[in-house]
RNA sequence: GGGCGAUUAGCUCAGUGGGAGAGCACUGCCUUCACACGGCAGGGGUCGCUGGUUCAAAUCCAGCAUCGCCCACCA
């Protein structure tokens, strides 16, 4: 092995090894395990997030896959359909056309080979995670099986009245030129204006003042409403006011949505641009007067004037046209929350169209049931209260989308306009008798993304047919995914996969994993030029490739200088490599319930540390059993040291620390647990107490059998603990060491997880051990304390103690001397007088440095000194709350007990230390 | 307006009723034959604030402050 863990040349060899040899494939024994992707865009490329969460599943996977579980992990990819139709339209803009220059059959095939084209790229990366789903099984949201599998739900929802059509108001994408969901637009709020504006009677005396945040939309308003027991209006109501600058007349209503308190208590009421006022006209029957064509201008509904302004400039228009006329009586600043589109970034336009809908209500209501009864559960379990509100609050969805890439809604219309649905035309046809003379034309409109995903956890699998895979897997286990799509996604896979499948809910737990922000705690995004890839973090790159992606296709490139300096501060030197495994593990490490992570480049260099430090160990015991007698012939007698005690029962204690963290989706637990037995105990201690058992010709062969047997076993398991999060090195490693501990197999990832009871636990020896270690520590703190170097032997003066400390010493001198290095350790009698020392203490033991020559006085009446005050300080309290007598009549006798058995201990060794603090000033 | 969460060592975070912890960073010593991506030892925190419950509070309760996120139609 080289010296020095490297990364690279290991992780893509087992990749393709792993994949060639069908490794990932659900083994068809024991248990249903499933996890469901969350499929990324098929056009994108993978960020911290997918990274973050990829890390999470891979492991429960491996986990479950270990303990013999069949285990299935889908993989796939979704089409996107905004956001990759935009990319593509995009790339056309570069070339100078638009979609519209091209027909719709070119467009989607354009699309098709973009897709086919950078297809590969977030699944390739995705192997670069060491990700383990099965790629027999991938799929794509528009592939052949899924597609059926949309049109289906599609229909029988309709049959069922649960889809339908209709003209609403919908959130309008004014560049998209598509309606979108309410999920899809993002509220920011922002200072603006309000403009109070005077609207005349119609009998010629006066006028009402409506405020208003879009006095553009004046040009469509069909009422001016007031509040009905406002009595200040109350002689108004019925009264007509002729319209500014359209001379409309039109009436004034008493509605109670409008709040007296607010502004003049006077409401324009514009039902066609405006959500509320929507409502209203509809309880009054008012016209509704759309004045926006799909791009946002003013179209031929307003005044000639208008026509062909845009939005924002119909609005300057308006505005002075109005004041021109005495109008506008006052311009106030207001911050007002204003709707955005979340993929094209404009401001969405409320907008009457035809559009499907799915009747949210009915399906909602089991999917709260559902999470309600336990039958799925949320981890970490307060995410239900966001489920619920949500649910209860649902709104109908609007699935129809004006764009080209997608499933098209299979809805066929004849000259007449009579609507039918069904799975094809063919069916169509043959269902409502309609012969090949009649012309019918397929709806334009294709669905929203998330009708097709809300299938993915049995569209996978087979649905519309009844497979093996389905009546296997479905119900999934677990859904791991990010708490911002709990609404686009979670919910409606749980009230699709109710609907559809008899009852049964898609998974049985849901993990919402948090955000990975930046180090200092910002949302990573392009525009602020702080993103990582992941890939980077893997492989390295340097800090010219680095500036390069952060700055190039910039939206606002006047950014680039500040992110360059930024990153050229955090990163002189670019980024190292840090591997696959050191990545994955500081997500786990990271992965606490339901926060945000920040990621932090101190904790991958770390964990990339501890990968080497493994590394090393595997060094060390294979150079110490490779062509060694391992103890594997049953024959042989083997004796098993103390450490080698020790070490085991540290071994059984660590995997009940890693089966139940995992079981309780405590990544970070698992993770702290791995790195704390690995590094502190097995190598800063074990490894060390190997040495002089293996290197001693006193030792007897049984000896060193039984140690170089637990040397490799110990390491053998510790792999397959440590597998679920660092496949890569954990399975290099396996491959030498596994043959030592005679458990060769072809990979470890089809080895068995280690399970509780496998080792024993020995507390005798671990108590014998902790004492040998305060022996050893004793000493070395007086070394490093007094500044004598680690190499220099030191004599050692026994006094005190017991006779089991005596025993104790006997049976572990070997490691004393190892690890201490003594010149000499002699046991003083009673009435021995010791010279001038300094002294540390093992229980009721004291052992004794000769300061002769070696040792400041001064400098050990001082170490004493604050090793004394350190005591007194947990004396006192303890002392303090024995005398206090609530407290001995009132806690547990067990915590007295231990209380007080604690300050004995304390006491005692205060007193030692006293004496000792007083002989050394008398000298 | 409603909901959720955070506040613990310089940084990133564990700890949810009985002795304040980890990693990184920091200090000192050490090129000891697995590892300097290392070893040994060490320094560092009135656990956001105020009250309450309790024998006992970082931990439970109430209030406050600061920061974040989500939802909501107040023009």
């Amino acid at each position: 092995m080289e010296k020095t863990y490297d990364p690279r040349s290991i992780e893509t060899k087992w990749y393709k090894i792993w994949e060639e040899r069908g490794c990932f494939a659900p083994s068809g024994k024991g248990e249903p395990y499933c996890i469901m992707i969350p499929p990324p865009n098929v056009t994108g490329t993978l960020h911290m997030g997918h990274a973050f969460q990829d890390t999470i599943m891979d492991a429960l996977i491996r986990y479950h896959r270990m303990k013999g579980d069949n285990t299935l992990w889908q993989p796939g990819t979704d089409h996107a359909g905004i956001a990759t139709q935009m990319v593509v339209e995009r790339q056309l803009n570069a070339e100078g056309v638009s979609r519209h220059d091209l027909s719709r059959d070119d467009f989607v095939r354009r699309v098709w080979e973009w897709k086919e084209k950078s297809g590969g790229t977030i699944t390739n990366q995705l192997r670069r995670m060491g990700a383990s789903v099965d790629w027999q099984r991938e799929r794509f949201t528009m592939d052949e099986g899924l597609s059926t599998a949309v049109r289906e739900m599609f229909v029988r929802l309709h049959q069922q009245g649960l889809i339908y059509r209709g003209k609403r108001l919908v959130n309008w994408d004014p560049t998209l030129h598509t309606a979108v969901s309410d999920l899809e637009v993002e509220n920011r709020v922002q200072a603006g204006h309000i403009w109070h504006l005077r609207y005349p009677f119609a009998d010629g005396v006066g006028h009402v003042t409506v405020a208003t945040t879009r006095p553009e939309t004046m040009l469509g308003d069909t009422a001016v409403a007031v509040h009905p027991d406002d009595k200040r209006y109350a002689d108004l109501i019925g009264k007509e006011v002729i319209l500014p600058l359209t001379g409309r007349s039109i009436p004034v209503i008493a509605d109670e949505y409008v709040d007296p308190e607010f502004g003049s208590g006077c409401v324009k009421i514009t039902p066609a641009h405006d959500f509320n006022d929507y409502a209203v006209g509809q309880r009054h029957a008012l016209p509704m007067i759309n004045i926006f064509t799909i791009d946002a201008k003013i179209n031929e509904s307003g005044p000639e004037k208008y026509r062909g302004m845009d939005r924002f400039d119909a609005r300057k228009a308006v505005v002075s046209d109005l004041e021109a006329q005495g109008l506008l009586e006052k311009i106030e600043s207001h911050k007002a929350s204003i709707p955005y589109g979340d993929r094209s970034g404009v401001i969405i336009e409320p907008f009457l169209t035809d559009q499907w809908f799915v009747r949210a209500g009915p399906l909602a209501e089991p999917a709260i049931e559902a999470v309600r009864a336990g039958r799925i559960r949320f981890i970490p379990g307060n995410w239900t209260k966001t489920y619920y509100e949500w649910l209860e609050n649902i709104q109908d969805w609007c699935i129809s989308r004006q764009i080209w890439w997608g499933h098209r809604i299979p809805a066929w219309y004849d000259d007449a306009g009579h609507v039918y649905v069904g799975h094809s035309e063919h069916e169509v046809r043959e269902s409502h008798g309609l012969g090949p003379d009649v012309p019918l034309r397929q709806d334009e409109d294709v669905l929203d993304t998330w009708f097709s995903s809300a299938l993915w956890p049995f569209s996978t699998l087979g649905w519309p047919n009844d497979t093996d895979a389905l009546k296997t897997f479905y119900p999934t286990s677990v859904l791991v995914t990010g708490f911002d799509i709990i609404f686009f996604w979670v919910a409606r896979m749980i009230m699709a996969g109710l609907h559809l499948m008899d009852g049964q809910v898609p998974f049985h737990e849901v993990y919402i994993h948090g955000l990975v922000r930046d180090q200092d705690g910002n949302k990573m995004s392009k525009s602020k030029g702080n993103v990582l890839d992941p890939i980077d973090l893997i492989d390295g790159i340097d800090l010219e490739s680095l500036l390069q992606k952060r700055t190039t296709g910039l939206m606002q490139p006047h950014l680039a200088p500040s992110i360059e300096k930024a990153t050229r501060r955090q990163f002189p030197d670019g980024i190292k490599a840090y591997g696959t495994d050191a990545l994955r593990f500081t997500f786990a490490a990271l992965a606490t319930t339901g926060r945000d992570i920040i990621f932090d480049m101190g904790r991958i260099e770390g964990y990339r540390n501890f990968c080497n430090k493994l590394w090393n160990a595997a060094r060390y015991v294979l150079m110490n059993t490779e062509h060694q007698d391992t103890g594997l012939n049953p024959a042989d007698a083997v004796e098993l040291s103390l450490p080698d005690r020790w070490i085991l029962s540290r071994l059984e204690a660590t995997t009940q620390s890693l089966n139940s963290a995992i079981e309780g989706y405590r990544f970070d637990q698992a993770a702290q647990a791995i790195y704390e037995f690995t590094w502190n105990e097995y190598c800063d201690w074990y490894l060390e107490l190997s040495k002089p058992v293996l290197n001693d010709s006193r030792s007897s062969d049984a000896e060193k059998r039984g140690t170089r047997r637990t040397l490799v076993r110990v390491l053998e398991s510790n792999l397959r603990l440590c597998h679920p999060f660092m496949p890569y090195v954990t399975e290099e490693i396996w491959q030498r060491i596994g043959p030592l501990a005679g458990t060769a197999g072809d990979t470890i990832m089809h080895q068995p997880y280690p399970q509780m009871g496998e080792t024993e636990s020995d507390a005798i020896a671990i108590a014998e051990m902790d004492w040998t270690k305060n022996f050893i520590m004793g000493v070395r703190r007086i070394r490093a304390e007094m500044d004598i170097s680690p190499g220099k032997q030191l004599p050692l003066l026994l006094q005190g103690g017991t006779d089991a400390d005596r025993e104790r010493l006997e049976r572990n001198r070997r490691y004393v001397e190892f690890l201490a290095r003594p010149e000499s350790i002699t046991w003083l009698r009673d009435g021995d007088v010791a010279p001038e020392s300094a002294t540390a203490l093992v229980g009721d033991l004291k052992i004794l440095i000769p300061m002769a020559g070696l040792i400041d006085k001064e400098a050990e009446i001082v170490r004493l000194t604050k090793e004394i005050g350190k005591k007194q300080t947990d004396v006192d309290k303890g002392e303090g709350k024995l005398a206090n007598e609530s407290f001995v009549a009132k806690a547990p006798a067990a915590v007295v007990e231990k209380e007080r058995a604690r300050v004995a201990e304390l006491k005692a060794a205060v007193d030692q230390l006293n004496s000792q603090l007083e002989k050394i000033r008398a000298l």
